[in-house]
RNA sequence: GGCGCGGUAGCCAAGUGGUAAGGCAGAGGUCUGCAAAACCUUUAUUCGGCGGUUCGAUCCCGCCCCGCGCCUCCA
């Protein structure tokens, strides 16, 4: 089956074929830097993650924009309020964002756009709409007329016909000529920042940033536009607005939106305390791997329910691959190649490759994975499992870790070992081995008690042992 | 009120018109000096409720109940 995507502009699932052969243009609603983060934005961008990498995987070559919304009220209020210019202020929350993408080891879009870097483009494109006819003034402000755009609301699927403007709203006792108009320029106020523009000083509304660096970047029509869900109105539907009546052609072709993410049940927010950054949950201990496998584990069309249970059984799960890849690694085997266990490998990753191509249906994917490996651990103890099928099921796992890409510990899981008193109890490897060394010897002379001392101190310092026929592994927690 | 999403085992979560993937947790067992890891067995006669269509529905239709989102800034 073909690569296939829900998309919310035709409320179904369509097989996926970009405009251009081989290349896809895809444009990303990225952060509003006024403050760290949450969690909530994390799922969506981890969802972006996961599709960018999946459309990679099945060769495409990408051209991926997202933008940084680094202009809006929002962000003025905190600026001045902090006595810092625009620029200082967001810096601060720019720097962060991409810090923790890069601890979920989200990867970089091609082109990040920052809006205040783009306003020529907006200015451009305000100045078509104006052409056009689709705008009027307002008290120096312009302003986005609905009503001359007929589609409106196809994307979110509202009907507003009848409550366009009519004769019932007089212009001069409203800002707007219509409840639903939006800005597009927001007139200079007082000491707010402001540029020059033929329509007057002031500011960019927020919709026409992604309309005007979207088609600045990639062109009039995108083949992929993503976003959260809250999305879809107003803002995605007033981009369509804005991009097609300068163009007259379709905006994008498929449009993506991940679902929220609720915490232990209950919407996120700042008067419930359940509110937290990627630091907080690091802070508390969490690992990186845990948390972008939990963020990624679920279809990102479904409500993801984020728990504290839910990461400590993501990090479960991934220990249980992680394992899997250690013992293939560290178990003898005998010679030569089985062909079954080729061939089941190869199935291993088809499975995986149809979950994925069905809308990203990540939980899929994964069962293929889990199937795997333990079809594979009884083929290791059966001894069917030879030599050079390590190298088969080596492949599955990368294949997975080339999307999923949690295998691989972060350094902060290695080195942040600490006691209760803060104190780091690391210990190098060489140190380890050490312990090991004098507990076989224990265990040589039977000193049975000696030796499950030695196990159960570095089980306290965040070390496993494992004894295998093979002698003894070892693992970090 | 309008538009939309969802309700599957203790938790997370796939799925199909023909009778329920996977992960975590639990129980029993094999292996082990003991553990750990791994494997095996086991854990929903049942998929929010009630009707309907059908030879047959968790999956299709209708109604109802519950939770949630958007309709104003929001991933």
């Amino acid at each position: 089956m073909a690569l296939r995507f829900y998309n919310t502009l035709t409320q179904e699932l369509q097989d996926f074929r970009p405009l251009e052969d081989g290349k896809v243009r895809m444009y990303t609603c990225g952060p509003t830097v006024y403050n760290f983060v949450h969690i909530g934005n994390f799922r969506t961008f981890t969802f972006q993650d996961i599709l960018r990498r999946w459309l990679q995987y099945r060769g495409y070559h990408l051209n991926h924009v997202m933008n940084v919304t680094d202009v809006d009220d929002k962000i003025i209020a905190n600026a001045a309020r902090e006595q810092k210019s625009l620029e200082e202020y967001t810096s601060v929350y720019t720097k962060a964002f991409f810090e923790d993408a890069a601890t979920l080891r989200l990867q970089q879009p091609e082109h990040v756009a920052p809006a205040t870097k783009h306003i020529p483009a907006m200015i451009d494109s305000i100045e078509r709409l104006v052409a056009k006819g689709y705008t009027y003034t307002n008290d120096g402000s312009t302003y986005y007329r609905i009503s001359a755009f007929p589609d409106y609301g196809k994307l979110s699927h509202n009907d507003f016909s009848g409550i366009r403007s009519g004769a019932r709203v007089d212009m001069d006792e409203y800002d707007k000529a219509d409840a639903r108009d939006f800005v597009l320029w927001k007139a200079r106020k007082g000491n707010e920042p402001f540029w020059e523009t033929p329509f007057g000083e002031g500011r960019p509304g927020w919709h026409i940033e992604c309309s005007a660096m979207a088609m600045s970047y990639l062109g009039e029509t995108l083949d992929i536009h993503a976003g959260g869900v809250d999305l879809i109105f107003p803002h995605h539907e007033n981009e369509i607005a804005q991009s097609e009546a300068i163009t007259g052609k379709p905006f994008a072709r498929f449009w993506l939106h991940a679902e929220h993410l609720h915490i232990e049940s209950q919407k996120m927010s700042k008067s419930l305390g359940n509110f937290y950054t990627l630091r907080d949950l690091l802070g508390m201990g969490f690992h990186p791997e845990s948390i972008r496998y939990l963020l990624a584990s679920v279809p990102y069309r479904k409500k993801l329910n984020f728990t504290f249970e839910g990461l400590k059984m993501a990090a479960k799960s991934i220990e249980r691959l992680r394992d899997f890849e250690l013992r293939l690694t560290s178990t003898r085997l005998p010679p030569g190649r089985g062909e079954a266990i080729a061939a089941r490998s190869q199935e291993a990753i088809r499975s995986f490759e149809e979950g994925m191509d069905n809308d990203l249906n990540t939980a899929e994917a994964l069962a293929a994975i889990f199937e795997y490996v333990r079809a594979m651990n009884s083929e290791i103890n059966e001894g069917r499992f030879k030599e050079e099928n390590r190298w088969d099921a080596a492949r599955v796992l990368e294949i997975f870790d080339l999307i999923f890409d949690v295998l691989k510990p972060s350094d902060i899981a290695l080195t942040a070992q600490v006691n209760g008193k803060g104190e780091s109890v690391s210990l190098t490897d060489a140190e380890v081995e050490s312990y090991i060394e004098e507990r076989s010897a224990a265990k040589k002379s039977r000193d049975f008690a000696r030796a499950d001392e030695i196990r159960a101190q570095l089980q306290e310092r965040g070390i496993t042992l494992e004894d295998t026929k093979d002698g003894v592994r070892w693992k970090r927690k």
